[in-house]
DNA sequence: TGCGGCGCAGCAAGCGCTTTCTAAACGATA
DNA sequence: TATCGTTTAGAAAGCGCTTGCTGCGCCGCA
C-alpha cells in the first residue's frame, strides 16, 4: 500500500541501506547509483516515514516553539522570526525541519504538557519564548523538564524570557525592567508627577520586570509612589480600558498612564476618549513593545520598542547550532524608546 | 540511558505489553496491575517514545496547521482557535495531539514542502489556513499532495480557503466575494462615487474575491470603474500607505478608499492623515477582517467581520472528528458589515 | 605477480513500541 | 467433578528505517 524504503531499493535495484545513504547524503555513494535511486524515489513518488527514520536514528526534525498567546503579534513575530531562521521549508536545502509553534495559552500546565510532548517526539530543539510564570512549584517543574531535554540532546532556548539557571537552556532575556525604567523616566522628564500604571497578569516576569522599572524611575526622581496607581490586568486591550477608568476613578488627577503593554495601551486610549479626556493634552499615555499598530493609534504611541523579529532570528540560529551561544548562556537584549505622540508635558 | 518501556515493565513486574495497554487504556488491565505500571513510570518519570509509538501504531499525533503569515493576527486568531479544539494539552484528556502551526510565508513552494513534512510525519490531521495560490500548477501539486493525505487516512480541513475538489478535503470557505460587495455597497448607499480600491496581492483567491465583490457593487449600482482606481499591494500596512499615496495621486477626486484589509487601511488612515485629510470628512476608508486593533483606529474602522475564531475553532473540531463534516464537504462562513466611524458621507 | 588499501554496496542487528494470538487462572455452570 | 466462558497477562512478530561491520573488486605499488 504506502511505499517503503525496501520498494525503492527494489526498484532501483540496489539494498534499502543504499537508499538510505542517499537520501541521507551522508556516506558516499557512486553517481550512477545515487542517480538510479533518485530516480526511483521519484517514479514511486516516495515519502520517508518520519517515525521510523527518527526511531532508527534516535533524533527527529522536530523543533518546538512555545508561545503564550498565537493571536499576539508580539509572539507572532518572534514566532516567524525563529521559524525562518530554524529552516523548515525554505530555509538552507538538506535540513529540514519542521518548526512547530505550540500555543500554550499562558497556562503552566499546558507548558508542561508541551514540553513533554516534545520530549516524547525527541524534538531537536525548543524554543520558549515570552515571559515565565511566578509560581516555585511550577518553575521547578519547568527547570527539570528543560534539563531533562538537555539530556537528552534536545537544545533549548529562551527567547525574552528570563535565564533558567542549572538547566543549560540559552537565554536570549529582554530587558523589561530597563526599558520600564527608561519608559517612566521619559515621562517624568516631561514633567509628570502623578503616574497611573497598568500591569499585566500578577504572576509573570514580563509584568514585574517593566513594573520595577516604572518604580525605580519613580524612587530614583523622589516621586513616592501611590499604591491607589497601579491596577493589575491581562494583557489586552479589555483589560487596558478597564483599568484606565478605574484608575481614573481611584485619582482623577493623573496625568500619564503607563500601559504593560501597546494592546492594554490602546485600551487606555479609548477609555480616555471615552471619558472625554485628550492625548496627551490632558493625559499622556505610553505602551511597551511597539507592536506594528502602536505607529497607527492616534495619536501614535510613545512605547519601548522590542527587536522582537532580531530576537528571535538569533534564537533560532541558536537553536539550530548556527550561532555561538552568548557568553554564559546568557545575553540581555534591550529595548529603544520611541517618543511618539501620544506623551506630551502634563496640563498645567 | 533513556528509559523505555522495558525498564517500566521489568520494574513493575509485568511484559512489555501491559504496560504498553495500561499506557494506551484501550484493552482491559486489572485495577491493581495498572496502578503498579503507573507508579513504576512514575518512579521511573518514563516519558514514551513518540517516533517509536508512532511507527508501530502506523498513526501519530500530530496535526498541521498551515498558515500565511504566523505574524498576522489574522492567521493566529484562526491557528489559536483550530489548537484550542485540536486539544493539545488543554483539550480533553487522554487524546493529547500536538498541534504543529507551520508558517508558509506565502510561499508556493513552502506550502508544499511542509505538506510533505506532514505526510512524513503521518500527522492526523492537516488544515489549511487564509487564501491559496491561484497559479495553476502549484494549485496541481497541492490538490495532489491533499489526495494523498487523505490516501494515507489524514483529515484535510481548509479553514478560510476556497475548496479543492476532488481531494476529499473539507473546506470552510469565507465568503469573501459577499463581504466585499456588501461593504462597497454601503459606501455607495453613502452617495460616494468615486471609490479607490487597494487590492492585495494579485494570485491570492482572497484577493481576487474581495475584488470581484467590490466591483460586483459597483456594476450594480451602474457605476462605470476607471482602471486607475485599483491598486495591488500587500496584505500589510506599509503598502497601504503606499498605495493610498499613489490612488490619491492618479484621482485626487476620490471620497473613499477601500482597503484589502484592516492593516492596509490603517496604512491608507495614515497616508490620508499625512496628506492632510480627514476621515471620513474628506475621504472615508473601510478594511476587511475586523481585527482586534480596528476598533482602536481613530476614527474606528467600518469593515467586515470575518468570524476567524468561530471557523477555526470548527475547522478544528472537524479535523478531530468531533464535528459533522457540513453537506458536501464545503460550507460558506459569512461576514458581518460593521459600521464604524471611519465611513460617512463623501464631502459635497 | 602479489598484496595492502580504498571505494562502494550489502547484511543484519537493532531502535522502542503496538498488537495479534495464545495461554493461564478462575469462577460459573451442568 | 468436568466443561466452558471470561478475564487478564505474556510471547513474539513486526512497523520502516539507520548504521556498524563485512566483503567484494579494483588500483597502485613493490
Amino acid at each position: 500500500m504506502t511505499v517503503t524504503l525496501a520498494d525503492v531499493a527494489a526498484r532501483a535495484q540496489v539494498s534499502p541501506a543504499t537508499v538510505s545513504r542517499v537520501l541521507n547524503g551522508n556516506y558516499p555513494v557512486a553517481a550512477s547509483t545515487r542517480e538510479r535511486v533518485l530516480k526511483a524515489v521519484d517514479d514511486l513518488d516516495y515519502v520517508l516515514n518520519g517515525p521510523a527514520s527518527a526511531l532508527a536514528a534516535a533524533t527527529s526534525d522536530l523543533v518546538g516553539i512555545l508561545v503564550n498567546d498565537i493571536a499576539d503579534p508580539f509572539f507572532g513575530i518572534m514566532a516567524g522570526a525563529i521559524q525562518s531562521e530554524i529552516g523548515g521549508p525554505g530555509g538552507r536545502a538538506g535540513g529540514e525541519r519542521l518548526a512547530v509553534v505550540c500555543n500554550t495559552g499562558g497556562a503552566p500546565e499546558r507548558e508542561l504538557t508541551y514540553l513533554t510532548l516534545l520530549q516524547r517526539q525527541r524534538a531537536a530543539a525548543v524554543v520558549l519564548t515570552g515571559g515565565a510564570m511566578e509560581d516555585a512549584a511550577h518553575q521547578a517543574a519547568v527547570a527539570a523538564k528543560l534539563r531533562k531535554l538537555a539530556e537528552a540532546g534536545t537544545r533549548v532556548v529562551l527567547c525574552g524570557r528570563p535565564p533558567a539557571p542549572d538547566t543549560g537552556a540559552i537565554a536570549l532575556t529582554f530587558d523589561n525592567r530597563g526599558g520600564g525604567r527608561e519608559l517612566t523616566d521619559h515621562l517624568i522628564g516631561l514633567g509628570h508627577r502623578r503616574l497611573g500604571y497598568i500591569a499585566g497578569p500578577q504572576e509573570r516576569t514580563t509584568t514585574r520586570h517593566r513594573l520595577e522599572g516604572h518604580r525605580a524611575a519613580l524612587t530614583a526622581h523622589g516621586i513616592e509612589e501611590d499604591p491607589r496607581w497601579t491596577v493589575h490586568g491581562r494583557y489586552d486591550r479589555q483589560s487596558g480600558y478597564e483599568a484606565t477608568l478605574e484608575l481614573l476613578r481611584r485619582d482623577p488627577g493623573l496625568t500619564a498612564v503607563v500601559a504593560a503593554n501597546d494592546s492594554v495601551a490602546l485600551g487606555a486610549c479609548a477609555a480616555l476618549r471615552d471619558s472625554g479626556l485628550r492625548i496627551p493634552d490632558d493625559v499622556s499615555v505610553a505602551g511597551f513593545d511597539d507592536l506594528p499598530f502602536s505607529i497607527d493609534a492616534v495619536p501614535a504611541l510613545t512605547t519601548v520598542r522590542l527587536p522582537l523579529a532580531e530576537a528571535g532570528a538569533r534564537a533560532g540560529r541558536i537553536a539550530m547550532g548556527r550561532e555561538e551561544e552568548p557568553p554564559g548562556g546568557i545575553a540581555m537584549v534591550r529595548g529603544e524608546l520611541m517618543v511618539r505622540g501620544s506623551s506630551g508635558g502634563p496640563r498645567p
